[in-house]
DNA sequence: CAGTGGATGCTCT
DNA sequence: GAGCATCCACTGT
């Protein structure tokens, strides 16, 4: 077990979600003391017809409106959990969704609260990484700290992909979505057209 | 591996 | 009432 990497600062937040977005592949996340390596994260802006913030606040996205670093957690298709950080500063409605991670730390407690045995699909997508982490709704408007979530900076170097993001109806070209080059743990390979 | 369809219930118009 | 920032099982190559 490696130690644990030094904290992200607010001002890390505080830019724009594409940036953030970028930034945070191959941070460390961790909460409750299960966790990994961000490996696929979106970006999600006010003006953005696939943001939840894009025609201003309603009573579930109010949270994306909240200082940065702002803990967003809604729930989607009556089933899942998604997990989202707020970005930019306060009342830009930015945030960035995390979708997939390396696991690294509290492996076991993740593989029991998913049910799965294979560690590739433990954090593979926005809903089995909260089931894996525990993430609720009960986070939601939260910051890092009240939450108890550890966001540590990036300590090896990462190659990060620019691709379209996934699984929306709207702004369908924007290239928001990042993704670890190489990783077997993403929620979706590269598009072939974007792999070199 | 790719594509399809069902589950499941909250949110917003 | 329509739509949803998803996941899983199942089909057919």
């Amino acid at each position: 077990m490696s130690a644990r990497a030094r904290a992200v600062g607010r001002a890390f937040f505080d830019r724009p979600p594409d940036v953030v977005a970028e930034d945070l592949i191959g941070c460390e996340v961790s909460i409750g003391g299960a966790g990994g390596v961000v490996v696929e994260a979106e970006a999600y802006g006010q003006d953005d017809p696939a943001s939840h913030s894009h025609r201003g606040p309603t009573p579930r996205c109010q949270s994306m409106f909240g200082p940065p670093a702002t803990i967003y957690v809604y729930l989607i298709h009556g089933i899942h959990w998604c997990f989202n950080l707020v970005c930019e500063e306060e009342g830009r409605g930015a945030a960035v969704l995390i979708r997939a991670i390396e696991p690294t730390h509290g492996l076991d407690a993740m593989r029991a609260r998913r049910g799965v045995d294979d560690d590739r699909l433990l954090c593979a997508g926005p809903g089995r990484l909260t089931q894996a982490l525990g993430i609720t709704g009960a986070l939601d408007g939260l910051g890092t700290r009240a939450a108890g979530l550890h966001v540590g900076r990036r300590r090896d170097a990462v190659e990060v992909a620019r691709v379209p993001r996934i699984g929306i109806s709207a702004a369908t070209d924007l290239p928001w979505r990042m993704v670890a080059r190489g990783s077997r743990f993403v929620s979706r390979p590269i598009p072939r057209s974007l792999t070199p």
